[in-house]
DNA sequence: GCACGAGGTTGACGTTCATCAAGGCTGCGC
DNA sequence: GCGCAGCCTTGATGAACGTCAACCTCGTGC
């Protein structure tokens, strides 16, 4: 509970010319519209890996877009189990948890040296009510952050470990590729304990699974360097194509 | 896909008048503001045991209030499984995963004769931009779900089977009694198939364990008739104190 | 260079839950 | 009444994943 060392940068925010533009907002709002957007976006924020932006139970004031770097948010239960609930990237929004009891319900963390652009909320309301497209485009945020919710309770509730790490790497090659990088090869920013605990899965199972991963092709795995070798193969297991028991 | 043999009824709907009034409004709206509402909430829907509200593939264009029934929501993967996403009961908002794409993601059912109060989705965003109090608490009601569905990921990461009962059993005794029901007796819409797609578990399991803590004393069953004998060992169970290998 | 620690891999074994199968209960139509 | 269908229960068995433990790898600080 000891104070996280922010930086707080107060360089002109630009919304403008942010290259997530197409993945921030929606496309084409007035000029008039954008700068009403910058001066609600007042700050940036910094977090350094390890650090937390916001913790279960403070108080909730802003939402937060991820310019650049890497977070997983956490809940907790009453006896101490952690679940990660997601892992969070370039364009998108955290912390809308907050707003129903203006208390944050999770803990979110940097897995890498983060910045985000800070949202003031009620702020954000006021230009909501005033614009309706940036309006329209929040509800439909949230309303996304519903639906992958849905999503990983189907992988939690119904799949199997192959499976649920096949959807898993299919899902962050699909959101790399979103925003420009390899949809191949990437870095897995989060440990196999953190990827294990969003996929509802121990960590030696995660391991396990990589491994088997590669043996069959279907990666490469080195560390946390993960190379896709056959997407489609990936594919035929989520899609229940070839369980374990078949191989 | 066949059409649904909805019957609409054209009724006044009041919302001044609503006992649902406490869960589905925000507490101090002006009379002006509830008669916007009631403007917006045109018309009401029956919707017969068994039948669909909506369904994965529809056109969204509205939210659907809760007044009386049962519901429960289902996402199906490619290859066909299926996974109960929540169950819904007076005064609850459903259709939100709609907004996102304006088609519905899910089916949403009900598991016995249903009336909803049809919220046009346009009309809500106009009413939400007028009327603050109204938006902040569509807002938060957005904001609950998401949170709801974080407790759902922890429940179906991290829990064992006894767990999650219990967890189930105890959130329904405490929607029933915020409803005004028994807190300690009500009957299960749905069946043990349904209570197990939505915990991630098979429909043997859920019998099972359910016998178990009939056994144990902590609750009465027969068939879908359930009395909560004693609410503190199921709590203690959700909380890890007493661990299958325990007893 | 070396030691240390965090994170990752792999194996042996055990537990939990799924699967398969048989049978019971309840309500409904005839 | 009878038969039937849907739902539920219970038992026997096995697979999938967790647990425990040993060891490895890499990066960091000294």
């Amino acid at each position: 509970m000891n104070a996280p060392s922010f930086s707080i940068s107060h360089l002109k925010v630009a919304c403008s010319n942010c290259n997530l533009r197409e993945l921030c907002l929606p496309v084409g709002l007035s000029l008039a519209d954008i700068e009403k957007l910058e001066e609600l976006v007042a700050t940036r924020k910094r977090v350094k890996r390890g650090e937390s932006l916001f913790r279960a139970g403070d108080r909730f004031e802003s939402l937060y877009a991820v310019r650049l770097g890497f977070l997983k948010s956490t809940v907790m239960s009453s006896d101490g189990r952690e679940q990660v609930t997601g892992f969070h990237m370039a364009g998108e929004l955290v912390g809308l948890d907050g707003i129903s009891s203006e208390t944050h319900s999770c803990d979110t963390v940097a897995l890498e040296d983060t910045e985000v652009c800070v949202i003031p909320y009620e702020r954000l309301e006021e230009v909501a009510a005033a614009v309706p497209m940036l309006r329209n485009h929040f509800h439909k945020v949230m309303s996304r952050e519903i639906v992958r919710e849905h999503g990983v309770m189907l992988l939690l509730g119904s799949m199997h470990a192959e499976e649920r790490l096949a959807a898993f790497l299919l899902n962050l090659s699909q959101r790399f590729e979103a925003r420009g990088y390899s949809r191949t090869e990437f870095v897995l920013r989060m440990t196999r304990a953190e990827i294990g605990s969003f996929l509802g899965l121990k960590l030696e199972t995660v391991s396990r699974v990589l491994s088997r991963f590669a043996q069959d092709g279907l990666i490469e795995v080195n560390q946390k360097h993960v190379r896709i070798v056959n997407p489609d193969g990936l594919r035929a297991i989520v899609s229940g194509q070839a369980p374990a028991c078949e191989r």
